[in-house]
DNA sequence: CGTTGCATTTCCAACGTTGTAGACGGGAGT
DNA sequence: ACTCCCGTCTACAACGTTGGAAATGCAACG
């Protein structure tokens, strides 16, 4: 690798004449400008980015650490800011956690961080007695949900408004039972009781009892999960007529148990699940569910973050929350309220 | 941020002791290491890394460069190399280049491969006649099919072997009219290519004759193609008893069409996929299909390449060759050869 | 008591870059 | 002719770190 001493060696001028033809510098004469141009050309030179980044205090690189990459949700997450960082100029590095609350303290606290300019942070392990972990002295932005109350940006989905929207179009269908699949018990501010929030702010305002017996709790979020949970409430024996999934996994994974089950979608049971995931298009039926526009998500986390970075000096400009709305996008599992009571009639 | 020279002056010491302590250097006095911890506990001191790559010449990072994230193919490969990567002490800066090929090159050539090590690289918009794009001056593995025959690192699956696994389970269940999706045309070297020389092979082992019609050519391999490729088939009405996916998406796509077409699988059809993507194990019916072990490409790959970053100074050794072998999953939608007989009698 | 050897610590230089200040030279203004 | 200005270029220092050489201090040795 050829440095700028070796460009200047060969050009015949001063490292810093080939640094400032390099930068763009204005005030160089034409045909310096095109000798230097030519000993780059012929060198290969490339600028070294650790030199760049000592000197000038910053590295071009944003961290981004999630869970784990292989869940579509974080993959396309990553996708996005990846796409997002890339307008700004920055790079990405990717840390997965595992939703270790060990791991994720470690990546705060740890050098990993002296590489990067910023960090985006989904956490997952982390709980309410860790906000003081939060306060680091580097530009942070939270993603996904609030559950902290500290002086940190923060980027989420309006994951009660979400559950009610996926609720009310269940009720639209003239469904009663609806049952939910994946709640949390004792999690504090989470997806899973803020999006129950929203289904029972949502039954509330249709005058439509609550009933304890149609939520299937349960921490895991996945496929199995949402298989097990769907296992769990047809061995209740509870009447049922549509599913609230609280992500698209578990009602993805509910769609095969209930099709075992000899249970129709959406005939006999409507399906809604949580997340847009590009799965949930192609999946049989296709699944009714909420988008999050993650790609807003994104977008705004990174927003949120460069600017951190740019305001960096003054230090303390109140903290940034953005919550991006979310979408109802109608499928085949809980198709419109004219087609279901077509399909009903028909069946 | 504080510096060593900071640390120093609070602990009394040179900056250099510090720096020792900090390299965990053996001959310092115990209670010399001790007042400097104290001095770093007590300014929070954490070690530019930055500096520390200029100094080393190195960065600790490696680059995975892949076409998009959001494919689950990507998502599970990077997850798959983060950890590998961490394992062995590097972190991982993903970029993404869309498949287009100005990217790849813009990428190979840019200036941010200098902070990196080395990269892993999945091409896809590259084609022969780009082989000297890859003769670059820093440790580079190439991962996905080989394409190219020049003296650089590869990491590959056996595609030939994997798609002779395929056509043979096919076979061995009986069928002899197996259709395949998602061929190439005019590709060289490609998966698809390669797989395609695999089910031929073992047609002609089994001596089932070869049969063009049975062949669906298209370029795209999303699940949208796998729709557009089986609706073809059966427009043609040509007779088959089996499908033959090149990857899995293309396989959930088809299953969905088939389901739209009254035709059941596996009665009626027995379909296969390739790559093992992990939705195959949700669909409906779930996925037979072939795993390529992505877990030890991606080991195999960061290994070869953390070797060859090690070994860059002596330059040229042979260039390393990986082929991970295929392992044939067998689920529900190509059963084994003792269910599909009792399916098929019972249908 | 001078020497040697070793553990410990310090000093200096260098990694490649860019900001700042200044040197140099020629044309315009007085 | 002298100054001043401006365009062009260069010298130097610094970013924070670490390798290597050199300095220091101490104890054991002859």
């Amino acid at each position: 690798m050829s440095t700028l001493r070796d460009v200047a060696a060969v050009a015949g001028v001063s490292i810093k004449t080939v640094s400032n033809v390099v930068n763009g510098y204005e005030h160089v004469r034409p045909s310096t400008r095109t000798k230097v141009e030519a000993a780059i050309a012929e060198l290969g030179y490339q600028p070294n980015l650790a030199a760049r980044n000592l000197r000038a205090g910053r590295t071009g690189v944003i961290g981004l650490a999630v869970p784990e990459l292989r869940f579509s949700y974080f993959a396309e997450l990553a996708d996005a800011v990846l796409a997002a960082a890339r307008e700004r100029g920055y790079v990405v590095l990717i840390e997965q956690t595992g939703g270790h609350r060990e791991i994720e303290i470690e990546l705060l606290r740890g050098p990993r961080v002296s590489m990067m300019d910023g960090l985006l942070f989904s956490p997952l392990g982390l709980s309410a007695v860790d906000t003081d972990v939060l306060d680091v002295p580097y530009p942070l932005v939270l993603l996904g949900e609030r559950i902290f109350n500290g002086p940190t940006d923060h980027v989420t989905m309006d994951n009660v408004a979400g559950a009610v929207q996926a609720t009310e179009h269940l009720l639209s269908l003239g469904r009663r039972r609806v049952a939910v699949l994946g709640a949390h018990k004792d999690e504090q501010m989470g997806s899973a009781t803020l999006r129950l929030t929203g289904y029972r702010q949502a039954l509330q305002a249709a005058q439509v009892p609550f009933d304890p017996e149609l939520v299937v709790f349960h921490d895991g979020w996945h496929r199995t999960d949402g298989a097990d949970t769907a296992r769990e409430l047809i061995a209740r024996s509870v009447a049922f007529d549509a599913i609230f999934a609280l992500n698209d996994e578990l009602a993805l994974g509910a769609l095969r148990v209930l099709h075992q089950a000899g249970l129709r979608v959406p005939q006999d049971v409507a399906v809604i699940g949580f997340d847009d995931v590009a799965e949930a298009q192609f999946a049989m039926p296709s699944l009714t569910t909420i988008d999050p526009h993650r790609a807003r998500i994104a977008q705004e986390a990174v927003t949120a973050l460069v600017e951190r970075i740019a305001a960096e000096p003054t230090r303390d400009p109140a903290p940034r929350v953005v919550t991006v709305p979310t979408t109802l996008v109608v499928r085949e599992s809980a198709p419109p309220a004219s087609l279901a009571a077509g399909s009903v009639a028909a069946s």
